[in-house]
DNA sequence: CTGAAAGCGCTTACAG
DNA sequence: CTGAAAGCGCTTACAG
């Protein structure tokens, strides 16, 4: 790498102090002449200065580093939070650590550690399963660790800032459209019990359901483990259970699924019988991935708004690493639902 | 976030030198009673103390990030390609800082500029725009700094430690492969010509038909721009140009696309105007992404390994760092075909 | 408008 | 086995 030129390389290439060479450096105002001025961007343009950052972040205690730990990668909302994420804050100059825990609570618990200790100004930090250990969190937080959590559960969470999304509200509102759309029996492929937002989705498939004068039938309610091969599985066990009639339609017109892998593995159940989507089934997922929209026959699904919640957990945190507004921050985001044309409107 | 707790606390509370104190941190053997050695991990942990890794980096000059750059999270090759580099690169004690070009070259030397100066250990990046400016990259290799390309093309980066994918001859197998299927007329929709792998991918299938005696008819060329509606164009376009006979059938039997995204607009086409796949047309991808085996019908797809790539390009790039082996770094990785059961056989 | 000096929290020859 | 001291490359009161 050669010789590293410092800061005392400019100011003695420019005679000046080490002190002035900062403030330029640093945009300090009014400390310094036109004419030095010039002589000091000289000097670091010959000699091809680049401040170190390091020695900075030990003189400011800041690095200008994000964590951002999430279980994957491959799942399409992680992605649109971490794009979210990161247009936010690479405005403002920061750039971001990125995290995998594949669900493993030791991982994640190291990330943690490691991260806020002593390297980024702060974690946002997304696993929303159960199992997880707020407590590392909390402890962050309330030694005054800049963190912020999304669509992570626990009251013991109430003083950290959140982002979270309307799971309930979700299923609600797409029972709501169905029942709109003229259909009365709704089946459900619930994710796996110890991921909190799928309880969460299934209480509000139940919820539609009361609130819209419905039966609920737990026959029609399965427990997948939000994979494709689960909601496939799920699928074929309601149409063994509810076949009924001619090219044994079931007895129930819809099925919701707790998110769009699940429902696109009920779509391969439902075209191995010689069943029509939506004719004969109307199909919604949850999550908008691209998958949703891809393929065919295209399924109903649930966008969260991953860019949006991104750009609101960097706008939380750096308001906390700035130490802003010390306001309560919470905020839930509303879903976006998008059936048109993917669900069959059933006349009476 | 109250006092710092620093080595120096350590060394007060447990009445040794920091020297002593940062040489049991580092595991730097012998140099320690086994008596003092008890009283500083005691005093380490009762007041808490986590070293700082800002002051570490500034003295070692190491910071053990990593700096990643590619185009876009949301491309599964990419996905793949980060999480090799993980694994491998978090075994060692690395974290990775992701930046995502969007394919803007400007972007692209911010970001190699910001990490390479005086942050990162080392840089790994992959953007396959021809239009790229390899220098800054040759620029910093040469200078020293700890450089991989992955699937980067461009003679100047003859001396960079790169990974490779044999993109021509994953097409050209391809090509083999129909053809021992008794395929003769087969069309091809290219990614777009400034993309240098796109063109790699199409010289691969010219050279694949001349090969095995195939004439080369540029009128079943068509180019897109790697998205799905380009490729659902391209082929619409061929069956509007090539159809004949009963149900408009084609006179090509198989289409290959640049990538799995043109291949799955290809399949819409196709669809659309009523003919099977494969027993009409087979469709073939290339990436090997979710997607091509998600889809019904399934489409052929060629696997990258993404995965492997990241791996070997985080162990260059550590060997890089560690100066260990100064060697020429290349490896060209060769396709994965993903075509059985997923291409028709067409007897003599 | 400018600078000397202290200090951020570590590591590492060097000396014993 | 142990420590005093220099130094990594910056920023920032403080003094002029």
């Amino acid at each position: 790498m050669g010789k590293k030129v410092t800061i005392r390389d400019i100011a003695k290439e420019s005679g000046v102090s080490t002190t002035t060479v900062s403030r330029l450096l640093n945009h300090v105002e009014g400390y310094c002449s036109k004419d030095t001025e010039q002589r000091v961007w000289a000097a670091i343009e010959r000699l091809n200065y680049h401040p170190s950052k390091i020695a900075r972040s030990l003189v400011t205690q800041k690095t200008n580093l994000i964590g951002v730990i999430f279980p994957d990668i491959y799942n399409s909302f992680f992605q649109d939070l971490f794009r979210g994420v990161e247009e936010y804050a690479s405005r403002l100059g920061y750039q971001l650590i990125l995290c995998n825990t594949d669900g493993n609570s030791k991982k994640e618990r190291d990330y943690l550690l490691s991260l806020a200790e002593n390297l980024t100004d702060g974690i946002i930090i997304s696993t929303s399963n159960a199992k997880d250990d707020n407590t590392t969190i909390v402890d962050l937080h309330k030694k005054g660790f800049p963190i912020v959590t999304v669509e992570r559960y626990g009251k013991e969470l109430k003083d950290v800032p959140r982002i979270l999304f309307a799971n309930r509200e979700a299923e609600e509102q797409v029972v709501d459209y169905l029942y709109r759309s003229g259909h009365r029996r709704i089946a459900y492929i619930s994710g796996p019990s110890n991921a909190v937002n799928a309880n969460r989705r299934q209480e509000g498939f139940r919820n539609g359901l009361s609130k819209n004068g419905l039966l609920v039938d737990d026959s029609l309610i399965l427990t997948g483990d939000y994979k494709l091969e689960s909601g496939q599985e799920c699928m074929r066990r309601l149409l063994d259970e509810h076949g009924c009639g001619d090219r044994k339609k079931p007895d129930f017109t819809a099925v919701m699924a707790g998110n769009d892998l699940m429902a696109i593995g009920a779509v391969r159940a439902i075209l191995e019988r010689g069943l029509q989507i939506p004719d004969d089934i109307s199909v919604i997922g949850c999550d908008g991935t691209m998958l949703a929209d891809l393929i065919r026959p295209q399924i109903g699904t649930i966008r969260l708004g991953g860019i949006e919640m991104g750009k609101k957990a960097a706008e939380y945190l750096i308001s906390e690493i700035k130490s802003e507004d010390t306001g309560e921050k919470k905020v839930i985001f509303q879903p976006q639902l998008h059936l048109d044309g993917r669900i069959k409107t059933i006349e009476e």
